[in-house]
RNA sequence: GUCCCCAUCGUCUAGCCUGGUCCAGGACACCACCCUUUCACGGUGAGAACCGGGGUUCGAAUCCCCGUGGGGACGCCA
């Protein structure tokens, strides 16, 4: 097969959402498996709906998730390209000239001030029931779509089209067909939802003389709960939503893949490396698939758990400056950096997200520890726990803060010479230094704490 | 209303093309148990699906038809 050329076209009217992600990583995947190549085309023809927040919001976005192009505007390492200028609002000259084009050889023509694609066959008139109004219709044979993901479609187009809007402005469909054809796109991988666009675009292109590119139609991504497609205000659609969270742009690409498409066994985490060298066309399924929050928020935590301690804590801070305006994180950037990391790594293989990380780490950055009062009652309530609190300071001049076995050791020791276990000693020491019943271990808390801050702490759960 | 697409556990899906190996496998979620020094992770197990009806066939989740359901499109939006 000739050299693929695939391109994603998103106009800059909105947030960027799971949707457009998922269909720029489709062409993305098939760019790199291919060894093709991948165009970023901003589609911003509808001049009262765009805007620069959201074209920057777009190059983000796609930078975030990894997802660089060969082709398009010039943004960091990505862009470029011998087919430009690749913003349609930068193409006007060259969309005239193609509907001259069209109007010279017959295939176009004025009315009402807009320009219209002219269908070939005998016109008719008919009333249609749903517009209310009589329209003129042609009699062309159905259009025949060869889909790479769907099969053979066959859809009937029988009316004449605007192409260019009265005020000059060229419609959608023109600038689709007129720039896949100029930059030599040779598939066209997009949501379902353009498929019954699609008859539109093929006499396009047979009013241009070109033979059309491969279509590939591809399912749509349902709302979580309720009726409908997935649009840009459900819950969890945004992409920014997930990087502010602190989501791994990994995590999302490799959740994003699976959402209609499969390596066709039961592998689900896998690296893009792998996902790149299995991904194909005839592999995307046909029907709509439903968003699911929970099983993206598993994957991310899978990634999470992998991830080097550089990275992790490195994620971490960025997760922490996100919020920098809440006391809690602003104390946590402030700690010793070296503090902060052992931190971090210590409640790395606890969390589910980034996002969870300030509140659950909140007691290691202030000496003002929040104590749940439900925890504080049951483990104040059972056995003696003060007279677990005096030997824990007893014996805390001597022990070893070395490492988490020496910890374990001599809390282990304490437990023996009283004739109690090693539990007797953990929750109350826990109550005392975190002020609740979760987190880390208690010799890795006891470890990063330092003895100072643990026996300041045991001295005021036993005050109290 | 018209046209187009789709249909396996609650959800994502494997199997369907090339019918028997499927009383349908995996994952998320949920529940139970185990592990354990709390909380997680992890492990084991349970419950949970071939939309309905006709056909074709010795045999259908797999092929065909009709229903039904879901989705999309029907703009001088993209």
């Amino acid at each position: 097969m000739s050299h693929v050329r695939v391109r994603f076209a998103p106009s800059p009217t909105g947030f960027f959402h799971i949707g457009s992600a998922r269909t720029a990583l489709f062409n993305w995947l098939y760019a790199r498996h291919t060894g093709g190549t991948f165009i970023l085309r901003i589609e911003d023809t509808d001049k009262e709906r765009n805007s620069e927040a959201f074209l920057n919001l777009i190059y983000d976005s796609l930078g975030w998730l990894g997802l660089n192009w060969d082709e398009g505007p010039r943004v960091g390492t990505s862009g470029g390209g011998d087919f430009g200028p690749y913003r349609q609002s930068e193409r006007s000259a060259i969309y005239r000239e193609q509907v001259d084009r069209l109007l010279a050889a017959g295939r176009a023509y004025e009315k009402d001030g807009a320009i219209w694609f002219k269908l070939l066959g005998e016109r008719y008139e008919v009333f249609d029931d749903h517009r209310q109004k009589t329209v003129t219709k042609v009699r062309v044979p159905p259009v025949v779509i060869e889909d790479r993901i769907r099969g053979r479609v066959e859809r009937l187009e029988d009316e004449d089209f605007v192409i260019v809007r009265s005020d000059g402005s060229p419609v959608f469909h023109l600038v689709n067909v007129v720039d896949d054809i100029a930059m030599r796109v040779t598939h066209i991988i997009r949501g379902e939802d353009h498929l019954s666009n699609t008859s539109k675009h093929v006499h396009l292109y047979e009013g241009f003389g070109v033979k059309p590119p491969e279509f590939a139609h591809i399912p749509l991504i349902l709302k979580q709960s309720g009726p409908g497609k997935m649009s840009k205000r459900d819950q969890g659609a945004l992409i920014e939503e997930y990087q502010r969270r602190g989501y791994l742009p990994e995590a999302l690409v490799n959740f994003l893949c699976l959402l209609g498409w499969n390596p066709g066994d039961d592998r689900e985490k896998m690296p893009i490396a792998e996902i790149i060298r299995l991904f194909d066309l005839p592999g995307v399924n046909q029907s709509n698939a439903r968003f699911d929050e929970k099983k993206l928020a598993h994957m991310n935590m899978a990634y999470l758990l992998e991830l080097p301690a550089d990275r992790f804590v490195a994620e971490a801070r960025a997760g922490f400056a996100r919020q920098a305006e809440t006391p809690a994180a602003r104390a946590a950037l402030a700690a010793p950096v070296e503090y902060f990391r052992e931190v971090m790594l210590l409640s790395q293989p606890k969390i589910r997200g980034i996002e969870e990380l300030p509140a659950y780490t909140a007691y290691f950055f202030t000496e003002d520890v929040a104590v749940d009062p439900k925890v504080r009652d049951k483990v104040m309530g059972k056995g003696d726990p003060k007279a677990r609190l005096r030997e824990l300071l007893a014996a805390l001049p001597e022990m070893n803060f070395a490492s988490d076995a020496a910890i374990e050791e001599a809390l282990k020791a304490l437990a023996t010479r009283h004739g109690l276990g090693f539990g007797d000693y953990q929750a109350v020491a826990r109550l005392a230094v975190s002020g609740t019943n979760a987190g880390p271990s208690i010799t890795g808390l006891f470890r990063v704490l330092g003895r100072a801050r643990v026996q300041a702490r045991l001295e005021r759960l036993l005050a109290a």
